[in-house]
DNA sequence: CACTAGATGCTCT
DNA sequence: GAGCATCTAGTGA
């Protein structure tokens, strides 16, 4: 089940659509990702070098980037590229299909279709905090990613990247086309240039 | 439904 | 001290 994510970043992050992270009893099918590609990408983390905050990105892949953000939200990434190189994908949104009661507890009063649906929302649900920044995600811990059984999502949709302030013109923001589960936030206001389909 | 504003604290300059 | 890879509650239609 070996699972290489030391490709370009922008072909790894559709890959991850459909599958599932999990901690604990809480389970989380992904239905939103989106690519940053570290050095290349003036709206990646990890595009100034590296810093004590994204230090794991810079790591080997398969280990979870935990960063805290606005004060309150935690949003969890999946490092990319082999060591050295610094790239990864950001967990958006998904759904919630495993341990729903637990999730929804910790979210307070959210409908089942809402729990994850939003990177700190997504994070919330599963528990997912600052402790966790570098956990190994294929080697079958507390924190793991896998692959469901059967067909992957049907269609995958591209479009730019929501609440990041430049290069909002490449369309590293992919989700299954559909899917109620998809956060429907807008672009960031600062981000200018159009995006027309 | 669409849109606006405020909360809130870590990180890097 | 400024700026966030955000969310929620509030308003107005």
């Amino acid at each position: 089940m070996s699972w290489d994510l030391t490709g370009p970043v922008w072909e790894i992050a559709p890959t991850l659509l459909g599958a599932v992270l999990s901690h604990g009893p809480v389970g989380v099918r992904l239905v939103e990702v989106e690519a940053y590609d570290g050095a290349n990408d003036p709206a990646s983390h990890a595009y100034r070098g590296r810093t004590a905050r994204n230090a794991v990105m810079f790591g080997p892949p398969g280990h979870l980037y935990v960063y805290f953000t606005y004060g309150m939200h935690y949003a969890c990434n999946v490092a990319c590229g082999p060591d050295g190189v610094a790239s990864g994908v950001l967990l958006r949104a998904g759904e919630v299909i495993e341990g729903a009661e637990v999730a929804q507890a910790r979210r307070g009063n959210s409908k089942v279709r809402d729990l994850a649906r939003g990177p700190g929302r997504l994070a919330q649900a599963l528990g997912i905090d600052r402790s966790l920044n570098g956990t190994a995600l294929l080697g079958g811990g507390v924190v793991s990613l896998s692959r469901r059984p059967g067909p992957g999502p049907d269609r995958i949709e591209a479009g730019p990247r929501v609440g990041v302030s430049v290069a909002a013109d490449v369309p590293w923001r992919f989700w299954i086309a559909g899917d109620p589960h998809v956060s429907t936030y807008k672009r960031s206001p600062r981000a200018a240039t159009d995006f027309t389909r």
